[in-house]
RNA sequence: GGGAGCUUUCCCGAGUGGCCAAUGGGGACAGACUGUAAAUCUGCUGCGUAAUGCUUCGGUGGUUCGAAUCCACCAGCUCCCA
């Protein structure tokens, strides 16, 4: 086992949307000498920029960003592809003798990677995956459920009838594997992590204050030609398998198709941009080890930048 | 000026005498999460620790053992005829 002064040391910044993460990332880059791994479900896709929020070549500040614009948009992504890119890029940067930066919105992403999660090696099997969504469609979905409730029943008891998408995942995982959802979990946590992290999240003391940034940044969005990346989404949706679930063009598909207004789906992509977050700090709040920083205080780099200090002076 | 209708819990919207603190949806809040995760799913939402408890369905007053539901008047809104 390796001597934990041997790990690479990792600087994580997660949060919900909006709270200012791409800026603190940057301005710790620059302070630290380090680059930042994107860990954004969405921002990995090119041509989609404004809806995602991608960090613009000029708020890049020539700090290199790594696992941003690497996909075209009709193909697919996964955690197990996103940890495997991402703890090469970590590996890379260090070996370089800088700091690394995970940074980004998608929760299951930053806490695999930094928890050293492995993933079964089979991918996915579409056949069977449709053939048991059609079975759900038709109406056998309790069947399906208690399929899973006889192939494993501890991993099925923890997951409602309801969520289809992991049942069908677990049976899935079973068919390709022979392992359950349960063996696979037990299996998929190293005994020591893979790296050394400091993981800050950021936040809004005010719930009120984060959701008007929420609408704030949606309005500016519009302005800054949301539209016609969602047009483009729109017209190849069934091809962006992935891409076409992101928050920020799904909810134009009813003005595009002519049956609502730009108002209303405007005010529908903020409503759902701010369940988004609320799903994140739920996500977030979990990760116990993680240090929060409320951004209505001035002085958050500051406090951000002392934390990393710290963290990189800790014992070697 | 005359006629018709409407007013429900944060919002929309059911409910037309007891089984109504009041269907459902949205929102809010809380939670789950191992190859779709910006996805998917769950719980909860008048007050009260609780009770055959308390307060609520525009306002006031009635009818009734009992009203969000029936009656009268008042207020506001919509529509039709002038």
């Amino acid at each position: 086992m390796a001597a934990l002064s041997d790990l690479p040391r990792v600087v994580a910044i997660g949060g919900p949307t909006a709270t200012g993460k791409t800026a603190l990332s940057v301005a710790l880059a620059k302070e630290f000498d380090g680059e930042i791994i994107s860990a954004d479900s969405m921002q990995i896709y090119k041509g989609l920029d404004v809806g995602t929020a991608k960090v613009t070549p000029e708020e890049t500040q020539g700090v290199p960003h790594h696992l941003v614009d690497i996909l075209d948009p009709e193909q697919n992504f996964s955690v197990a592809e996103f940890t495997a890119r991402a703890d090469a890029a970590i590996r890379d940067i260090t070996a370089r003798e800088k700091l690394p930066l995970v940074v980004g919105g998608t929760g299951l992403y930053i806490s695999s990677l930094l928890n050293g999660v492995s993933f079964a090696p089979q991918k996915e099997d579409p056949a069977f995956r449709a053939a048991l969504q059609k079975r759900i469609d038709g109406g056998e979905g309790q069947a399906v459920y208690e399929e899973l409730c006889a192939v494993d029943p501890d991993y099925a008891s923890t997951l409602h009838p309801n969520n289809t998408h992991r049942v069908v995942r677990a049976l899935e995982l079973y068919h390709l594997t022979g392992h359950t959802m349960s063996e696979q979990r037990a299996a998929s946590l190293p005994a020591q992590k893979p790296y050394r992290s400091l993981c800050i999240c950021l936040t809004c003391a005010d719930r009120a204050e984060l959701y008007r940034r929420i609408d704030l940044r949606v309005d500016r969005m519009v302005e800054g030609g949301i539209l016609p990346e969602a047009e483009y989404v729109w017209h190849n949706r069934t091809a962006f398998r992935t891409a076409a679930q992101a928050i920020g063009y799904k909810e134009f598909f009813p003005y595009f198709e002519g049956t609502q207004t730009l108002e209303q789906c405007t005010d529908k992509l903020k409503q759902a941009s701010r369940n988004y977050a609320k799903r994140q700090l739920t996500w977030f709040r979990r990760q116990t080890d993680a240090v929060w920083l409320e951004i209505e205080r001035p002085d958050t780099l500051r406090r951000a930048g002392e934390l990393v200090r710290n963290f990189l002076a800790g014992e070697h």
